[in-house]
DNA sequence: CTGACTTATTCTCGATTTGAGTTTATGTCA
DNA sequence: TGACATAAACTCAAATCGAGAATAAGTCAG
């Protein structure tokens, strides 16, 4: 009798950006992540998962980030006898392809991701659903002092700034509060899929500020709108065009191809390439320590 | 005959701080990291370990933070019946602990981090070993010019300047080169276990920089002194004091005690305690983009 | 051909933040 | 009582950031 094993599933939070709006690959009429055994063939656990996307897309995905490792929830107060059911241990990736690719064998759907998560899409200002989402969630704080900060946090309310980054933390509030099937809050997803979903918007926000990972879903040779609008739709905030593009040049990442595009009816846009170079310290703009030259 | 199921293993970097050094718990005479069997009786990953360190250590641990999941390398070359070998997968996880604790059952021992990265530690300046690393890297990396250039950025040569958050790729550069045995080049460890432990303290190293997690390992009082000596000790570099000072109540997450100490033989400093409030967005001193409040 | 319109690209400029000290305060101890 | 040692506050130039204005280079209607 085999004890202590487990089933190891892994699963995928695939992106891509088409028409300026991210999308996740979704199955089951959107309501599952892609997910596959990880079986005894495979090499190792990022290869496992590599070679099962490209059979069901047809597309080599660029980057591919291990997310968070989850166990299926307590087995302890279970029928009978416990012992006799494996466990289920699901692996996290976070996968990013160029663009919208053909369709694999498993009928997979592009869905943007902000359907699942309607309140996190401030491109076109604060979104109507809000005042319903808070008035519910500060409903639900009630008299807790804490959690009603928590509330303002998290949302941007009373003042305070909306951080993109907490994705997550603002699906875990929904969820605990028993908010999240409520119509108008987002498409249901089965089991944990849309919280591995939310770990993914989220590590994928924090990570375009201090790392260049955008240009794996940026075309070869594109205008420095292009890349704002990819930012845009990533972080889900409008972004300051000017102060934009003078972070970018001061990263020095990206070099002029030659050619101009004239797509959009104005002046004609200069095309810039990725300049996959050695990352240099200045491309890594994380926080800092008050560092002692001395 | 199950098929597809695996061994999982909970593996924790345990960090405790004392004398200014950073210390990890081992096990074998400083050969292993401390890992259990994630059981069928276990609630979650989290817990499991948890209850597995506290068992060991008879201490709780303030804080734990889910790593890195692995699986055992490439069994397809292996002989006779591949099938037949369940696969290995290794949760690892940071935890800290806030004092030197007494010890478990397993006889753990704490060992100062330095002794397996000697060239991460800079509190004194650049260490001896640095020029013997740098120089066999170079050998290796040969007329391979982008090699060359990520051993120059890696340990911060030709003016680069160092980065104390690249730890794990600055440890597997080296064990790619084959160094990593070369006597003087730290100690061993077990298995992936000396990597695992270098994925600790480069997430360790990157958490101070933007969240409080610097307080689960200092005592409740303290003064701003020993707050800087310990993010010194873990970050292995001399920071500025009174920058440094600027910094802390910028944050806002401390407060006067209202007793001071005069441990140190000049004009007696003020104590200070946690203040463990709501996260406020001022905390948070991550990267921006440039937003648009428009 | 010309002027309105649109979008791209450059500049400007005050407000903050940072890096690197210097100065002043308050103890202990010979 | 004065040398010594460390704490805590203050200074100031340089770099960065937030916000927006000015200028450039196309298209298109008339």
């Amino acid at each position: 009798m085999p004890e202590n094993l487990a089933h190891a599933e892994l699963i995928a939070v695939l992106v891509a950006v088409t028409d300026n709006e991210p999308r996740v690959m979704t199955l089951g009429a959107g309501a599952a992540l892609p997910s596959g055994p990880f079986e005894t063939g495979h090499r190792s656990l990022q290869s496992g998962l590599r070679a099962w996307i490209e059979s069901q897309t047809g597309h080599p995905v660029g980057y591919l980030e291990q997310l968070y490792t989850f166990a299926d929830r307590d087995r302890a107060g279970e029928a009978s006898d416990p012992q006799r059911q494996p466990r289920h241990i699901s692996i996290g990736y976070l996968g990013l392809v160029r663009e919208q690719v053909a369709l694999g064998d498993a009928r997979p759907e592009w869905r943007s991701w902000y359907e699942y998560f309607p309140w996190e899409d401030r491109r076109e200002g604060r979104p109507a659903v809000m005042d319903e989402i808070t008035g519910r969630l500060l409903d639900w704080a009630g008299e807790d002092v804490t959690r009603r900060q928590s509330v303002e946090f998290l949302f941007g309310l009373n003042g305070m700034v909306w951080n993109e980054d907490l994705v997550l933390q603002r699906y875990e509030m929904i969820y605990e509060a028993q908010l999240e099937k409520v119509p108008g809050f987002g498409r249901q997803m089965a089991g944990d899929h849309r919280r591995i979903l939310a770990t993914g918007i989220t590590r994928l926000r924090a990570k375009i500020k201090y790392y260049p990972v955008v240009f794996e879903l940026m075309p070869d040779s594109f205008t420095l709108l292009d890349l704002q609008r990819m930012t845009e739709a990533l972080a889900g905030l409008r972004l300051h065009k000017s102060n934009f593009r003078r972070q970018i040049d001061q990263q020095n990442l990206i070099e002029e191809t030659g050619a101009m595009s004239s797509e959009t009816g104005g002046r004609p846009a200069k095309l810039f390439r990725y300049r996959p170079a050695i990352l240099e310290a200045s491309a890594l703009s994380g926080a800092r320590l008050p560092y002692s030259r001395h």
